[in-house]
DNA sequence: TATTGTTATACTCTATAACTATA
DNA sequence: TATAGTTATAGAGTATAACAATA
């Protein structure tokens, strides 16, 4: 519409402009990893698994904030495309070991170029300043002050 | 937790920024929002009935990026509260015309100082000018450059 | 034919409760 | 008793398709 001077408030209210910059990241996200057929939401579980070794569902969904219910399915996806493994572990039987399998490793590492070069892209309207600004501004109001 | 050495690569993604920082703000509004009975996804309609004064159904849902089969289900909420009433189009009959009642106007009002007072509190953590380098960089970010 | 409002439907994401098997 | 994994279920939120009334 280009209706730019009856620009009305709510576009330049945060929690508008936090929605809508989500919402790109996100839809660059999931293009950039469409090719490597993982979803967003799997690539930071490839990325706890790779710096754990190996993890519990528990462990894994605790320091992703999901919880272990949603864990599942998105672990059975994973497991279904052969980038997981699960298996008993040794001594408590209640529990799953859960580690990247040598393709998990691999998607992971080419899929976390991709969504850097689509954190490029998302960020190609500012200057390398305002970007690292951006980033470290949204760290420090990501959580609150006193919390995690 | 406080395991901050081993603070994976994942939690400095802007995915995981943007979304963790918009589910802050998304909370935020709705508690500053709950003692005038209004949703956070509300006020933006509010809002823009007052801007254009009136409205079909389709214009605001147009205006704010939402389809018009939600739009009906949003109206139907306000129109409850007494926010805003509906009334048939003088000439064209296909159409509603929307308004903002007396209470909505007023609850707009106190509804947007609650907001802006929760607005200051998620930019707590910022001073002033990575305050506004904040809203600036979003906006900036939040529609890509040849879009919208 | 196209448009406005509406309803019904479906799909994603997430959260809660309850079950099982182990500890 | 408590914990790990699982399943079933339900709730937001949103999108698509089809319909009635009107243009």
């Amino acid at each position: 519409m280009a209706n730019d001077e009856v620009d009305g408030r709510w576009r330049t209210r945060l929690g508008y402009l936090l929605k809508h910059a989500q919402l790109r990241m996100a839809e660059l996200n999931a293009q950039a990893l469409r090719p490597y057929g993982i979803a967003a939401r799997e690539l930071p579980i490839l990325f706890i698994l790779d710096e754990l070794g190996a993890a519990s569902q528990q462990e894994a969904a605790t320091r992703l904030g999901v919880d272990r219910t949603s864990m599942v399915a998105l672990l059975d996806a994973l497991e279904d495309k052969g980038l997981v493994s699960r298996r008993p572990h040794a001594t408590d039987r209640r529990r799953n070991v859960v580690v990247l399998t040598e393709s998990g490793a691999d998607i992971m590492a080419r899929a976390a170029r991709a969504s850097d070069a689509a954190e490029r892209e998302f960020l190609a309207p500012l200057d390398a300043d305002d970007a690292n600004r951006l980033r470290r501004a949204l760290g420090a109001v990501a959580h609150p002050p006193d919390a995690d």
